[in-house]
DNA sequence: TTGAAAGCGCTACCAT
DNA sequence: ATGGTAGCGCTTTCAA
């Protein structure tokens, strides 16, 4: 591997005026930049990572910490995955990985190792754990998810709140006075995220504007559980019956209850489901959703932590964003209640 | 943060004892190891890991190329980089992630930078692009998936062609005489991975030596195209109809097809579907599946690689490892076909 | 506008 | 069994 003191053998400058080249951090006369330009190119050569942290204090990676828990929706997982990672690259930077089976100890080791510069968190509960950690960190950290005390610390995410409001305003707006919602899965209502409550309490909140009913149901995976709550629902809607379900697998099992019970959604039931605009395309049966914009959040997440690392001698950050959810309506919109 | 010169100054050692204490490369007394671990005790210090890779040539760190195309089943995607991020863990190394929009101009960067010592790729097609760069990387890569032309390359995948095997024997050993296999959605097939062949290459070996009859049906997420591939199984049997959909995605929309004719999987109809057992446990209808391990996939190939960087002094390897896969049934098991 | 040289924090060789 | 020291390949200061 060349190293850039080939590079300034080959160019006939000395090895500093490489570096400033790359870096721009002085200027270069047109002569000079091209011979080493040329150089490079001629050599293939690219700077080494490690001797370029060592230096200059930078590593140019961030730290991921995915969590894996089967219950959470995998697909909605890989999308943030995915965008951060091409994210960082627009602010050149790398992603590395951190399970979160390394725990808090995980989040010490890849920032007193110096491996990363900052880190995101994803799936941060209300009174995470790790979070006593990261406090006590010293580096840039973004956390996707509000915990109880998001007091020091900055935080992203969708704003679950708006979420629901809007899911009730749609609904009501089609004609719904009867309205249903699925609780997530009690595995995630057990971790505490409170974009749970966020959520519910939009809907609520919707419910008493708009002056109509919200009916709060069990959800989980559990087929026999989603039954039972679709028969409450039933027995206490007139007309169409309308259902929000806002975490993606309970809307997977629902979809199938509804369907056992003959029931179409769009036709004769609606229902708001929640999925990115990528994941949605992909469902065999179109359905009103609602986009709580993974993307979007991953995105912003990404540059907020890089624009921190950038400027890391400004005083402690303190913030917490909210991106705002978005309602798509597909294939088959909404119904009115009594059959149009 | 402290250095090991800071550590040595503390236990009143030279600093390369502390190196030699941390690597155990050389023997060190009792007393003085004693000294020294308390040292880095008391100063909480960590070795630099931009310094150690500059000094060692080794970042300990692997690059992992996801690939993000929805039609993926993105939950056994994130199962693999899940587990080969824990894996790597168990190795003493972190997983850099590499997308693959970056191309093959991302590999030849994150090698040439040296960010890390060698590669794991997923999802690797039959005629993969990327090849001609892989082989010329000078670094151990171990490729998931196995092209059309492996020689040179380290390849690891699933037994598909062990898995078809097994699903046609399984639902021949039931009593059924004609199975429908639905092939992987036109996006997988359209990429030429190759295990869509092994896959079908082994039912057709089982039915020919069973002397049962496979019927090929075309696959995709599109609803109408999976109703007519049930419709012509269902026309083509007699009795309890048979099906076999290794692709996740495929299954989903053929479980929503069978429901709306009807069909109860495990009861009125035999399908083998295909799923980790982890995701498996998820799936609000129990199916047989075959489980193509991805778990023990992903673990082989982080150990290969390591095994690689460890020993990267012998002459090149050339493997080519598949794991074997098994066939895991569930609540329902397969029916005889004639309604018992 | 450019060059020389001093580190950055390790590893590993040469001594003792 | 341990210490001293020469790099590893950059960034950045000091000089010119």
């Amino acid at each position: 591997m060349p190293t850039s003191k080939d590079v300034a053998q080959a160019a006939g400058v000395a090895q500093s005026t490489v570096s400033y080249v790359l870096s721009g951090k002085r200027p270069i006369s047109e002569k000079t930049r091209k011979k080493v330009e040329d150089a490079i190119q001629q050599l293939t050569y690219q700077p080494n990572a490690g001797a370029r942290a060592l230096a200059s204090r930078r590593t140019r990676v961030i730290g991921l910490v995915i969590p894996f828990i089967p219950e959470l929706h995998m697909a909605s997982i890989m999308e943030f995955v995915s965008v951060i990672a091409n994210t960082a690259r627009l602010y050149d930077h790398d992603i590395l990985l951190v399970t979160e089976d390394e725990g808090a100890p995980g989040l010490q080791r890849v920032v007193g190792q110096q491996i990363c510069d900052g880190l995101i968190l994803m799936q941060v509960e209300g009174d995470d754990e790790r979070l006593p950690v990261v406090r006590s960190l010293h580096v840039p950290v973004v956390l996707i998810g509000i915990p109880h005390d998001p007091s020091g610390l900055v935080c992203i995410d969708a704003d679950f709140e708006m979420a629901g409001e809007q899911c009730v305003q749609d609904l009501a707006a089609a004609g719904h006075t009867v309205i249903s919602v699925l609780d997530w899965q009690p595995e995630v209502v057990d971790r505490h995220v409170n974009y749970v409550e966020r959520f519910m309490s939009g809907t609520n909140k919707a419910a008493e504007t708009l002056g109509v009913k919200v009916l709060h149901l069990p959800g989980g995976t559990d087929r026999e559980v989603i039954g039972e709550s679709v028969d409450k629902a039933l027995a206490e809607t007139t007309g169409v019956p309308a259902f929000i379900a806002p975490d993606g697998t309970v809307q997977d099992v629902l979809r199938r209850v509804l369907t056992s019970r003959g029931l179409t959604p769009g036709t004769d039931v609606s229902v708001i489901g929640s999925a990115s605009p990528t994941l949605a395309e992909l469902q065999p049966i179109p359905l009103s959703t609602i986009d709580l914009r993974p993307a979007e959040v991953s995105r912003r997440a990404v540059k907020i932590i890089c624009d921190l690392l950038e400027a890391e001698n400004q005083g402690p950050t303190e913030s917490l964003e909210l991106v705002p959810t978005v309602i798509t309506h597909r294939a088959s919109t909404l119904r009115p209640p009594h059959g149009s």
